[in-house]
DNA sequence: TTCGGTTAATGAAACCTTTCACTGCTGATC
DNA sequence: GATCAGCAGTGAAAGGTTTCATTAACCGAA
């Protein structure tokens, strides 16, 4: 509360301009005369003048700003594509605002609002559950959105990975191994990547010719590690005999979770179970045993969602909504390495 | 582009009264009568009307947005701050925007301008070197500005650990185990916590009659993974005689680094290593060999900081600078736990 | 009937920037 | 010497909200 809004306007009487020519100076510096221009300077260093970025905005009609909603930014996966968003962004002058939904459509709203009160200029947004109504009414009302991790089922543009194709080639190679009995880690099963990772669980063993019921389903409330420590606690229950012998889980942080608690609970990875995970984030090779993932291209996820929001907020007439899917790819590591036949 | 701007004013001409009362439906609708509030309610839904948070703003004077600058937003340490100060934020109506300066001051004084330029309601800085001179500028100017995990040398606030305690516990209870050439890996050094660690193990090492220079220290780029494999192929490079028997790295991503490069270089840990980690964050304990880790009270940290920033903020003549400093903890697990004796 | 006291609603002013049509000028061209 | 083009600089208007002093309407009491 020190000094009171220093304006244009006290700039321009300082400088003995008027406040057209501040601005002028502040936006297209070459059509002022340099003598002006360095006066102008001058007067905005010496009152401590700082652009109202709200009034611009007003002026403007939207902001400089992308909203990009994710599950967990506790998740270095959604941290990689943040950093991919922010690279191409930068490109263009435009600044990221993180937003953390958690999980819930509650908060995904909130912000999905929250976004559109700031007239953000276009939002990307990895859906917590089925996409909220609000979404289309945001678009409708002339802000971009771009569906992040997860394909538009409405034409609209998105950028995902294809993760039936990823679920398969995670099972397939389990069965590869020589696992019957295996498990999926995952949930809530209202997310479409934990469903469509499912599914393509679900296509490789029926394709082994496996009856698909074999595969048991641990629903977790969420893709954190504390729920993978309980799903490991769950399956460590079962009786050797009956129990999964390998657990495919929907990503990353759920199978660090399982593998802490298989080692806690006696049991050897890949010996006794089997782990593979998802996303292949940077944690995964350091882990207790190194970890079999399945990898998507996370900050050229964020990198092409990027440029599709920019090219639909920027020619939004000419423009063409596109779904565009990356193809995900296995890495192989020690939680899978050694043969087995139950 | 579809609909250009319904404004207050239009919803007050649909429900037929005048822009204060749609403003005041908006902000007190109490003094509204119930009649009319239900008009104009229903003008807003079917005008599709959606509040300009800038022209609020602008009135405003200041935005209801909190500014969070990181070293590294990929770094679930950073991420558990932004939790607590999300949580913190979210009861007093605030909201969190996330920017990662990637510890580079360019990038650091970039979002600084960007979040005064924005008029943020108060800005939590993780300071990438010693502290900008912007950051007085802009506290001057009336943007309070709380510094996270950095003590102030100024007398602002701030919220920090006590990371030359952290590095002394670290290193004592090496010393305890035995360990005599121990190395410290961590940089930019003018990164104070990193610095800071470096004195409390320097201190350890005093205390315990050690010459400090037998300290060897591998001075990284970043705080990241990347920069912990390339420390851990040079300490796997000398000869096993010279080689440290124990590892202190500034935060626990660089020492997963060093643990990776271990286990790769064909080096056991702690047998031939011992590692000690910084932050305890969720992998450290699911790691190839549980890392021992210096704890810090991380969403504690972000929630105190924004009750910090909230008073200043709000009781601005009233308001004491505080300069909280929590104590760190250390966490030992297996990375760490076989005794020897050079 | 009048007055005082509520409550509900009004609308002009303020917030700060950017834009754009416009005014003077200078120097060049015919 | 007249006309033009181009440049530098001007300042009113617009953009959407909130605030606040003011008016209008009404009710009950004197």
């Amino acid at each position: 509360m020190s000094k009171r809004s220093v304006g244009v306007t006290e700039v321009a009487a300082r400088a003995g301009v008027s406040l057209g020519t501040v601005s002028n100076v502040l936006n297209r510096p070459e059509r002022v005369s340099p003598a002006t221009r360095a006066r102008v300077q001058q007067a905005i260093r010496e009152l401590g003048f700082v652009r109202n970025e709200a009034a611009r905005q007003l002026r403007a009609g939207r902001s400089r700003t992308i909203g990009l909603i994710v599950l967990d930014t506790a998740n270095p996966f959604f941290a990689d594509i943040a950093t991919g968003v922010e690279q191409q962004a930068a490109d263009s002058g435009l600044s990221l605002v993180l937003c953390n939904s958690d999980e819930k459509p509650v908060r995904e709203e909130h912000y999905l609002s929250l976004l559109e009160e700031q007239r953000a200029f276009g939002i990307l947004l990895v859906p917590a559950m089925h996409g909220s109504p609000l979404i289309e009414e945001i678009r409708q009302r002339g802000t971009p959105v771009v569906l992040v991790d997860r394909a538009s089922a409405t034409g609209q543009c998105s950028v995902s990975v294809d993760d039936v194709a990823g679920g398969r080639l995670a099972v397939e190679h389990l069965i590869q191994a020589g696992h019957r009995r295996i498990a999926y880690v995952g949930g809530p099963l209202g997310i479409q990547q934990v469903a469509d990772r499912l599914a393509g669980a679900r296509a490789a063993l029926a394709a082994a010719g496996i009856a698909s019921n074999r595969l048991r389903v641990f629903d977790t409330a969420a893709l954190n590690v504390a729920c993978g420590l309980q799903a490991g606690e769950a399956i460590a229950a079962i009786s050797a005999g009956r129990r999964p012998t390998a657990v495919f889980c929907a990503n990353d942080l759920l199978a660090l979770g399982v593998l802490q608690q298989m080692t806690r609970q006696g049991l050897n990875v890949p010996g006794d179970v089997a782990i593979v995970g998802y996303d292949d984030i940077v944690f995964a090779a350091a882990a207790a045993v190194p970890l079999t993932s399945v990898r998507q291209p996370r900050t050229e996820l964020g990198r092409t969602a990027t440029e599709l929001l920019i090219d639909e907020a920027n020619n939004a007439g000419a423009h063409h909504h596109r779904q565009v899917v990356f193809l995900p790819e296995l890495v192989v590591r020690e939680s899978t390495t050694v043969d087995r036949n139950s």
